[in-house]
DNA sequence: AATGTTTGCCTATAGATTGTAGGTAGATGC
DNA sequence: GCATCTACCTACAATCTATAGGCAAACATT
């Protein structure tokens, strides 16, 4: 009897999960759903994974990692307002492209859990971008909440398709909003 | 034999269902749960509402109401940033009150119904809040887009624990951004 | 190459949730 | 008093999660 081996780790079904998650929805993601992408019994995956949280939690861990990446990659080698359009552009594009994986990387974690990962990332550039508008604490705290706000918001609300209904281009509002922030920050520096 | 009836009805039903999403999570809100809880066989619900999809609907359509009647007593009578002011804390208070429901009311919803839900009026009170800001089409529209992220996103992350790592309270963050917000609107005004 | 161990996926099974079909007792209407 | 309707029931099937234990291929050792 010839068997060929599905090849399963961890590491692909959290890649096969977040490609699921982008196809057909984060709440599609099922052990069983995952088992039939790979043509194996979904027993055979509690070997790789423990159970489906640890799963949805891998594939958050694992979206949090890239959309840092991404917007690691925009920033670098920018400041002032530049910074902050690639930082905005960088997020607002990785949820477009990857609707699931960005519904993912919003899996409520434990404490512990999101402390390591790449959550602190962003909160980390968020603070750089800010360094380009001289802001003391508290406001930086206060600013990088409200940046925080705005992108996940903005971003959440578009895939949600709340700006379908009205006759203006999403880009347009983004970079409107965008300018308001600049402006806004700008004028609340302490230099 | 005595039966003592349940007396189950689709607004009861909707009603226990917001209930124990705030308490359980909306991801939790169950047919199953709710039989449970009124003490019936799960088959019993579906005379009530045809299936789970369509409770979780009824759910997002109350809570969609509830928030926008809560938003519309606060901001009566006011103009400005006054009137910004309790929406914005109208709105977070709410989301922070029902988790559960304010989960609800991001709830998918396809075209035509969210066309007949309340969430038309949250876009229209926004519109009005507007009007002490001055502000032409299409920077109204801009503006509108803007402010609903700030609010969605800043309930979404606090909800979501992501203010609670550092040693700054949410409600100062909140009242330095609607400030921030209010000048940023100001400044775009064209009076 | 022969042997023992580990790995990778299997079958079998059980519980929970969703959903359909059909039944029955109590409430309602004439 | 009788027929109908309402509200909830039982029974059943499908899907998903999860555990336990089995077996053959792959690998390591000698």
């Amino acid at each position: 009897m010839v068997v060929v081996r599905a090849g399963l780790s961890p590491e692909r079904l959290t890649l096969a999960g977040a490609e699921l998650a982008d196809e057909a929805g984060f709440d599609q993601v099922t052990l069983s759903a995952l088992a039939r992408r790979f043509d194996v019994k979904p027993a055979s995956l509690y070997a790789h994974v423990k159970n489906s949280h640890e799963l949805k939690i891998r594939i958050a861990l694992f979206a949090l990692e890239e959309l840092a990446d991404r917007v690691a990659d925009a920033v670098a080698g920018r400041a002032g307002k530049d910074a902050l359009t690639a930082f905005a552009n960088a997020y607002r594009d990785y949820a477009r492209a990857h609707p699931g994986r960005y519904e993912a990387a919003r899996y409520r974690l434990d404490p512990r859990t999101a402390a390591a990962s790449a959550g602190v990332r962003h909160a980390q550039m968020t603070r750089a971008i800010l360094r380009g508008y001289d802001m003391a604490e508290p406001d930086q705290t206060h600013a990088v909440r409200m940046l925080g706000s705005v992108f996940h918001g903005y971003a959440s609300l578009e895939a949600a398709g709340a700006f379908d209904h009205t006759d203006v281009a999403a880009q347009q509002s983004w970079a409107w909003t965008l300018d308001c922030l600049d402006t806004a920050l700008r004028s609340r520096s302490t230099p």
